[in-house]
DNA sequence: CACTATACTGTTATAATATAACGTCCTGGG
DNA sequence: CCCAGGACGTTATATTATAACAGTATAGTG
């Protein structure tokens, strides 16, 4: 049970990624009601607007995107959505990008560690706990009490390989 | 030969910082000339700069400190004095803090991993190729060529657990 | 049902981080 | 000396993020 896992895999050819969203969107209700928080209707729209592609998406596009709903939209606005749904481990952000994309394994505690193509944009999130606590454990050995990571991976996701 | 060595430990308590200025600028000076880049006075100033504490400096502080200097000094004239560093493998970007630190191994070829205080922001630098390899085997077996890392720990120095 | 406490959202302003574009100057090589 | 390229100065602007405060919805409570 230290085994890498895939918790969200590349997703840059044709797929139903409706469903996708819809998963996503089903899953996080769910959560929020597990964990009495309120997945209300602009969290649920932010949400969704993170999901609307494999891709990390930045708050100002999403910010646009509530704009063109129609609804009355300011950064912060935004940002808090962001935040609530950070918490609630419904996205992660992408600290290399300032962007944010959708959690693969919402519910199952993890440490995430993404994948991100420069090419295509296209992220994976994969769970490796080995290497997770083999960092945490590296870290001890200087006396540091590790609590979050941030590993970030970049480089050509194997269809653009391919095209390059 | 896959060991973790630490590139640059805490340096929470006094120290000869003075020393480790000097070795860094000199370390610099001769990994220009060595490849034939130009070590130019305010690039010398910058990674003083950066130099000055061990803790991740902002741009916008290394800028406040240039006018200081008295010198005309404007955003791009850090930023491209950043960006040479950043090439030239002298200073790191720390991406989850948008700020810079110097590298605690210039000339060796290495990815780093940061672990950074939450505390007092004192941050290391390790060299841990086994967790890179890790990380870039894991990638393949998705069919992700890795090019770049980003790993990046924060926690609690053992200073600041002692006091926590 | 009304009352209230709290969380959520709207709104305006501003802070913090970063880059574009263009002109000048310096420096090294011919 | 002259030239080409790189380094630097300068102005303007883009991008990312937060502060502060006002209004609104919601879930309990009596
Ligand atoms: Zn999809
Ligand atoms: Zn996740
Ligand atoms: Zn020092
Ligand atoms: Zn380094």
């Amino acid at each position: 049970m230290l085994k890498k896992s895939v918790l969200m895999p590349f997703k840059t050819g044709s797929h139903n990624h409706d469903q996708c969203i819809d998963l996503a969107l089903a899953e996080a209700e769910s959560a929020c009601r597990r964990q009495g928080l309120r997945f209300t209707r602009l969290r649920r729209r932010v949400l969704e607007l993170v999901w609307s592609r494999h891709i990390p998406m930045k708050a100002y596009d999403i910010l646009d995107e509530l704009r063109r709903d129609g609804r009355g939209a300011a950064p912060p606005t935004v940002y808090r959505a962001l935040d609530f749904l950070l918490d609630a481990g419904l996205v992660h952000r992408i600290e290399s990008l300032n962007a944010y994309v959708g959690c693969g394994g919402p519910g199952k505690p993890h440490i995430g560690q993404f994948l991100i193509c420069r090419q295509c944009n296209a992220v994976a999130e994969i769970d490796a706990p080995a290497i997770a606590q083999a960092l945490t454990q590296d870290a001890k050995g200087l006396g540091f009490r590790a609590d979050t990571q941030t590993v970030e991976i970049k480089g050509l996701c194997s269809e653009c390989s391919v095209s390059a």
